[in-house]
Formats: C-alpha cells, structure tokens, sequence
DNA sequence: CCTTCTACCTGTCAGC
DNA sequence: TGCTGACAGGTAGAAG
C-alpha cells in the first residue's frame, strides 16, 4: 500500500546501490505488469547508467545516461528487495512469493534489484527525451511551498466532489492515498462527506498543515524503519505506525472517545471520527 | 470539462 | 475442510 512516505522510504534504500552504477543486466519475468513493457525495454536500459534516482508523487523517477527516464510505480503491493549487499539484513517477515519476482536489476556493483509484485497494479515505463508522460499533469508536492493554503483553497474552490475525493485526485496534490487522506482530515477535523467547494480558507489552512505534518511524520518513521532494517520495503513505515483513524473502526476515537466509523465512498473506505469531523 | 464508476489483479480472512 | 464473497486500493479509461 505504498504511498508517498513509503516510496520515498524505497527511494532512499535503493539509491546508494542504483545511482551511479550501470545496469548490467535487466531479466523481465513476463511482457507486462499493470501495462506492457514498451518495445525495446531492456535494451534501452542494458549498459546505461543509473545517473540520478528521484521520486515525485508515488513514482520512482531514474535518469538514465542515454537521456531516457524509467518511471517505476509500485501500484498496491510492489516492493523491491536488495540482494548480494552485505549490509543488508533478511528479515522473514519481508519474504515474498518468487513466483511474482517480475524484473530483476542487476548493477555492475555486484547488487541485485528484484521487484515483486504479485498484484501487478505496478508497472514501468520509459519515457525519451520530450516524450509526454504521466507525471505532467501531477500536483504539487504536499511538502512543497507552493503547495500552500491558497493554492489548495483555489483548487477546491467551486468543486462538487467531496473533499476526500479531490485529495485523492493526484492533479490536485500528488502522493496521497487512501490511508494519509484519511489521518490527515481527521486531524483537521473535516468530515471526508464535507464537499471540497465548502471548505472555509481558515479550514484549508489547517488541512494543509496536518497534511505536510502527517507526510513528514510518515517519512521519519520510514526513514528509522530502513535504518534499522537496511532493506527496502514500501510496508515498514505501516508497521511502525499505528493510525489514528484508518482501519481503526468500531475504536474509539483517540480524542474524543466516540467509535470511529467505517464508510464507503467512491468504492473506497473512510474511516472517521464523526464527533469531531464536522 | 467535471464527476463517478469499473476493470485490473491476487492474497487473506470471515462466515457458513 | 472447503467453498464463497468481501476486502485491500492506485490508476486509466469509460460512462454519465
């Protein structure tokens, strides 16, 4: 369940084994994830250099010496495991299925990149030079300046979606997802049935606050998890981290008591408290 | 254009 | 024990 934090936490361990070094040798298990590998995808990344490993939004972005970005989503159940790296620790609980190890990075470190995937809502693709691709239309980043309260008050402003929905919408703000939408507005104490276009400056003020309060909270605890583990695993930070209100139903609320609620919107669940969401 | 719905995919777990 | 159905949810594209 990746999600910002966590592939930011997958960024900062794949990094100092990735970046710099050359791709020796690229193994696809199968022609597609999520979408096919596009034509030529492993000879446009054999023999290249790793030059520089970013993320924006919930993707991973690598530069390529040949100019050429592979962009690298880890959908709902993606993760990537380092092996031959001799500070690595194997720990049990991260062991995968091999039979959804679907790409296999072999750097001329020494070091082996696997990602699993058995959901395979992840995928891969090389975008050239100038080519459109899927980042262009993405928002902000949450811990961005300029994503600020005016900014978010003008994109929610006249909208007639539900504020869970609209920080949901990856064009509006990038790298939230279900879990952190939800703690985020729990803290803010704005009802996810509220409708975007209704919620007051001073409120979205406060929202953005909590949102970047939640993401830099998520990042540190991701961060400890690969320090103490040295692995690479998008589920660490989950487990280090007990949620105020997601997946907390029929709990009470840590503020006020009141038992946290379960409901669907969208086909997705919300969890929150209806005491002091308004 | 805007919003909502559904497909994609498999592992897990509750209930019978 | 084994079956069934619900659920997890990010994204794209279709439908409304």
């Amino acid at each position: 369940m990746p999600e910002l934090p966590e592939v930011e936490t997958v960024k900062r361990g794949l990094e100092p084994v990735m970046q710099g070094f050359i791709f020796e040798r690229v193994t696809l298990n199968r022609l597609n994830l999520r979408f096919p590998f596009g034509k030529n995808f492993i000879s446009r990344i054999q023999g290249k250099t790793l030059t520089s490993l970013t993320r924006r939004g919930k993707f991973l972005k690598a530069t390529l010496s040949s100019n050429d970005v592979l962009y690298m989503h880890l959908g709902m159940s993606g993760r990537f495991t380092i092996d031959n790296n001799p500070t690595a620790i194997y720990d049990s609980r991260n062991s995968t299925n091999p039979k959804h190890d679907h790409v296999i990075f072999e750097m001329n470190n020494g070091v082996r990149i696997t990602y699993n995937d058995p959901r395979r809502f992840g995928f891969m693709e090389l975008i050239a030079p100038g080519e459109p691709s899927r980042l262009d239309k993405m928002g902000p980043e949450p811990l961005d300046n300029m994503f600020n309260g005016p900014y978010l008050f003008n994109k929610l402003s006249g909208k007639k979606n539900t504020i869970k929905s609209a920080l949901l919408d990856q064009s509006i703000i990038s790298g939230l997802g279900n879990i952190y939408v939800c703690e985020a507005i729990f803290k803010a104490k704005i009802s996810p049935k509220r409708l975007a276009g209704k919620v007051t400056i001073k409120e979205t003020e406060i929202l953005v606050n909590e949102i970047k309060a939640v993401i830099k909270k998520a990042i540190e605890a991701g961060g400890s998890s690969l320090k103490d583990f040295a692995s690479v695993d998008g589920n660490l930070g989950y487990f280090q981290h007990s949620f105020d209100v997601y997946a907390q139903a029929k709990m009470p609320c840590k503020v006020c008591t009141t038992p946290i609620e379960r409901i669907v919107q969208n086909g997705r669940s919300s969890f929150y408290c209806k005491a002091c969401q308004k």
